[in-house]
DNA sequence: GACTTTGTTTGACAGTTGTCAAGAAAACGC
DNA sequence: GCGTTTTCTTGACAACTGTCAAACAAAGTC
């Protein structure tokens, strides 16, 4: 259907460089209401009108910003990135020991699960999406590696502490917790009482597998 | 938005006794025509009439035999469990060793993985709709239950075989092997070549950790 | 203060969507 | 054969979609 060109989304329009971070903070604005609207109706329920009445903005300013509808979404979803690949950094630093670290990862893991339901159901809903349509793929590639390596980062970190070594490499490491999470993700509407404890403990169960004695 | 009820999809349509396995043999017809044009563009972008034109129908008829959208694709899904559900059921109950029996699951794996793709992100689509279509819950969540059993009778076999029990209980043991395979179909595209060897390996290697030695 | 640039609003467009209803066609019972 | 029921076609509807352009307001420049 749409052969239309559109892959990079940088912005060549006009602008007086002493303003150009002042539309980079409007994108910004934009990106973040529209990933409140995306978050809550999903990828193919939300229209540009609808992230414009959620917003302060009306539907043209939408497109003063963004060159199409793909573009905003892919540019929320780049931004919606910074927020998470870092997540765990701190905890993975600054952990003395295996069970510091352990416990401190679960903490964090179920407490985005609870708080930012809504953005990991997007990121899921995104990443189906991006099988069908092709300008969403290499978004979703990079944010994908983002999560592995920060996985990878928290793994090698637990087999230093445990005097170990990684028994599975970085990809699968990523599918087996992204597994997990996902699942907690799904079921997390129907039983929000159960499913963040279940996680914990199912990574807890997990985790040492990963690592050769 | 749409409060509508209509959640269950029996025929309470008028029909003759005669005619009613004739009706029901339409309705498959109808979904497995709308199967296949949703593997290709996935939900958010397959249309009632989209269906009706890539099938033998028109799309009136697809309002005849179903109540809705809704009610097609729900019918769809369910439709899509019968043929998916008991895959492996035939390796699992002839392996008549250990070796045997993962090579026979992960030459069936493989080979749904190429020769279904689309069967199979339709699904991951569909299971991301769920979380923000209400309707489409129990469905998805039926299946989810089908293949959960699917995966624990394989290992609780493989198990068996190798004189060990397994160390996780279903639900965990599901969500790491279908992390496994979703990562495959994601990734299938771009690379068809490497994605089932790998898929291949990384169960290999993830299998014997799910069993207590 | 006049003028240009930048940002925003509003209304319109062409196309698509799900849904439905009226009527044609076919199948059926007798 | 005819009347009835079931099946299907066709065309229409209202609503919604992404997109765009012209009018308008604001800000910045000289």
């Amino acid at each position: 259907m749409t052969v239309a060109s559109a892959t990079a989304a940088e912005p060549d329009r006009p602008a007086r460089v002493s303003g150009i971070d002042k539309i980079e903070r409007r994108r910004v604005a934009l990106a973040e209401s529209a990933l409140k609207t995306l978050g809550e109706l999903g990828y193919a329920r939300t229209s540009l009108r609808e992230i414009a009445n959620n917003s302060e903005f009306t539907h043209g300013v939408v497109h003063y910003y963004f060159r199409d509808k793909i573009d905003l979404i892919s540019y929320c979803v780049r931004y919606y990135k910074t927020k998470c690949a870092r997540r765990y950094d701190e905890v993975v630093e600054t952990a003395a020991s295996a069970d510091e670290l352990s416990t401190g990862f679960l903490a964090k893991m179920t407490q985005t699960l609870v708080e930012e339901t809504p953005m990991h159901k997007l990121w899921y809903d995104l990443r189906a999406q991006s099988m069908f349509e092709d300008q969403l793929r290499p978004d979703v590639e990079m944010i994908d590696k983002l999560l592995e390596d920060m996985i990878w980062r928290l793994l090698t970190r637990y087999a230093e502490l445990t005097g170990s070594t990684p028994a599975v490499d970085a990809p699968t490491a990523y599918a087996l917790v992204d597994g997990l999470f996902e699942q907690a993700v799904v079921g997390y509407s129907a039983n929000p009482d159960t499913v963040p404890g279940q996680l914990a403990g199912r990574i807890t169960q997990v985790l040492p597998k990963l690592v050769t004695a």
